[in-house]
DNA sequence: TATTATTACGTTAGGCGTAAAGATT
DNA sequence: AATCTTTACGCCTAACGTAATAATA
């Protein structure tokens, strides 16, 4: 039978030249090396090396023998990478979400009812989620609209309702609710990675430039320093405080107020477990 | 990196279904397999068994690494063969021919051009030779008719001509020739392995009935003592002894009386040596 | 002389089998 | 009691490296 550790050695002297050169490579003695190309050819059987006094080359059949041994060790190394991948995939709830938000309390729950699975989440397009959830790339998806697929299942599980923040001095203060028309062309600032919001912006205030800030600490001295409009959510737990100095006014158009669903395959509605968890903490 | 004998281990216990069959299976002992599978864990990097106090079982990823393995082996024996069959072919010249005759000449010729070589030979249609060369399935074909193509070198460097042979008592032995519609509906004696004469006596003599012989001796008996017309040709010399007590008719038509080309590679044209080799000794 | 492949040789580590233990049916 | 897996233990092979050999550039 093939050793693959032969096969190795075969290749790295295919590759080096020489047998000093391969050992050295390969941190091994020479001889070893002399000795492994001998069991080589006992093992397949036929001539491999064409021998000189003090050289060794390969000859034809050495050379089909090399390409045959790096298909087969390329295949030894995808299978390994397939079995741990499988066994990863089987310890691991993949989630992909359309938003950040959603994840603030998806994640939490999933680890409190799977405390033994490695929880990995990523956001991305709605198109890509649907990609993910039929492929299989993903056990989770989580999105803005109800999708109905045979085998799936789409659960609401959270609302999401988009306002706007403008220190009290700005022209809009003293709203009590605006739309998307009434603020478009209004320049505002933007976190990044807030999902499927970025896009929804820039779509209802084309008329927008908007300012995205990848560092929180950047995003949050704009917000204090400046006079710029942004967003919050109801969800924004996190930036009450900050915007405590600010007039908070919803967005009123139904784009700009969400429900989230959950979808998953049919056969994983184990996760409505986690679904009651999350109802029950919001309640 | 993975060993293909512990693979091999893996595969059988999971086939047997236990550790002590797999060994009993593969002429080892217990421990070995036990120690076995707890080395393909380690190099795997994940868990592969459920096990309990006194029995083990593959788990989801020990039954993925199972399928891989079937995989990976498959593809080791598959290079093996490979490599073996390669070398085998650069050892081997791969005679295909439309009929046992040239075969008579060219198989001697080429093992003393080449003596260090295996000379492989078989019948084939026509259209199978070309197929053959096409594809360097064999290096060398033998045709009873000029077959141009780029790259390909076809030599005439043989003849042969069918001729009847009857008892002297015949109908057709006044005759000093003859052609296939004058034998047209005579019921011949042939024998089998005869390549392509075989197609051409039953296109040119739809009303006959070949009374094929398989076994040698059957056909010369039958020779010897029946009234059966048979064949022969220029190039049976065996057959002049058995043939002597009946009159040997040739047959006329340009289908009876072919020219044998031989077929080749342009850049094997090495085998022109044989060719002189062939015409030299018929001279 | 420096480099290379191969052979010879002594050592050692790792793999195997036997035996035993622990556990289940 | 019989069967099965795992651990313990001792042996022994086989693989490795060092050193020596032979040959070349």
């Amino acid at each position: 039978m093939l050793d693959l550790n032969e096969l190795e050695q075969l290749i790295t002297f295919a590759d080096t030249g020489t047998l000093s050169m391969a050992a050295e490579k390969l941190h091994i003695s020479q001889p070893t090396i002399t000795r492994t190309m001998q069991h080589l050819e006992e093992t397949f059987g036929v001539s491999l090396f064409a021998r000189g006094k003090n050289k060794i080359a390969l000859n034809d059949t050495g050379i089909k023998a090399v390409e045959q041994a790096k298909q087969l060790l390329s295949a030894a190394e995808d299978a390994l990478k397939r079995v741990r991948e499988f066994d990863k995939s089987l310890h691991t709830i993949t989630v992909s979400s359309c938003a950040p938000a959603p994840l603030w309390y998806v994640l939490p729950a999933l680890s409190s009812v799977y405390p033994d699975m490695t929880i990995a989440s990523s956001l991305k397009e709605i198109s890509a989620i649907l990609e993910d959830i039929c492929s299989g790339a993903c056990q989770l998806g989580i999105l803005p609209i109800d999708v109905k697929l045979d085998n799936y299942l789409s659960i609401p599980f959270l609302e999401e309702s988009l306002s706007i923040c403008v220190p009290a001095s700005h022209n809009l203060a003293g709203k009590s609710s605006v739309t998307f028309s009434e603020i478009n062309g209004f320049n505002f600032l933007l976190r990044s990675e807030i999902g499927f919001w970025d896009e929804m912006c820039r779509v209802q205030m084309p008329s927008s430039k908007f300012l995205v800030q990848t560092d929180k600490f950047a995003f949050d001295e704009l917000i204090r320093e400046s006079s710029l409009p942004c967003f919050t959510t109801n969800l924004a737990d996190d930036y009450k405080n900050l915007l405590a100095d600010r007039v908070t006014i919803p967005i009123t158009d139904p784009e700009a107020n969400v429900t989230y669903f959950m979808i998953c395959h049919s056969d994983d509605k184990a996760y409505t477990d986690m679904i009651n968890h999350i109802q029950r903490r919001l309640r």
